[in-house]
DNA sequence: CCTAATCTCTTCCTAAAGGAAGAGAACTCA
DNA sequence: TGAGTTCTCTTCCTTTAGGAAGAGATTAGG
């Protein structure tokens, strides 16, 4: 209970509970979410991997997420035959692939929207200051995890 | 691309994109954390629900997991055994078992420990007013996350 | 009390994901 | 141009998680 990291002058005296319990039900829903559409924990994160850093090679997608080769391949095929990537040509090495996020199609996107319509009500009640310092966590914050990530 | 569910007038014009980045950060994020310290998708998943609905019959759990039974009592066995629950007595049913989550132990706090220094310093650059705005949403938002994850 | 229902756990089986090893194509560089 | 390297993909094997069925214990209700 005493070993909160967060400095606790200007926050709530439960900000450690809260923001647990937040970051617990965003985690949550997003599990939910990908198992309602058939996904894999492993497809989930290489599509965050992909929506993160962008196109990438199969070389590199097995790297971050410590698949070898061979699943690698397959996790491809699964995420490409959902609909969630295209395979493409790299222009100036014909051996490699790229793999290119394609934008959501039917399948999560629709599994994601109870949320959205929910979250965009919330942020819709704030004024634009107050949206602004939101904007700018979310920007700060999404910088801070990718790297710890990274790190991990 | 048109789709988006927020209002667009207080909100930077891109919006969606830096919400949809942060959010597939923090769901990285959490996965890196699980798989760095040997914990499954589903056992993740399972700390979750124990985390924001708090102590429950495996029945439940696995009622809520989507698993059968068998597979339940192996999932709790392997959240005991990592220290992050522990099995007690239900007084009023000797059938029973009660799952009780456990102050995370050193393996998970520790990985995500990084993540929670970066998250805290960030966090501490905000004024009073800022960090209510803030909390204000991790309080409302983990509700609406909730909801929508007991939609699916 | 005695039967039926409920709850957890055990056992066995199936399915899915990941590792290992190697093949085939293409690039690099001497 | 030829040898070595670097890609992706294929094949086979192992591991792990989940489903099915049923046992054992306990409670509830007639």
């Amino acid at each position: 209970m005493s070993t909160s990291a967060m400095p606790s002058s200007a926050m709530p005296s439960d900000a450690s509970a809260i923001y647990r319990r937040y970051l617990s039900a965003v985690l949550l829903h997003g599990h939910a979410g990908a198992r309602a559409v058939g996904l894999g924990a492993t497809d989930l994160y290489a599509l965050n991997i992909l929506d993160l850093t962008g196109p990438m090679t199969p070389g590199e997608l097995g790297e971050r997420t410590g698949l070898t080769t061979g699943p690698t391949t397959r996790l491809v095929d699964r995420l490409e035959k959902a609909g969630y990537v295209r395979r493409a040509a790299d222009p100036h090495d014909r051996r490699k692939v790229i793999v290119e996020p394609l934008d959501r199609p039917a399948g999560l996107d629709g599994a994601l929207d109870p949320a959205r319509r929910r979250i965009g009500e919330i942020l819709g009640g704030y004024t634009p200051e107050q949206l602004s310092v939101l904007f700018d966590y979310f920007t700060r914050a999404a910088e801070a995890y990718r790297e710890a990530a990274e790190e991990l």
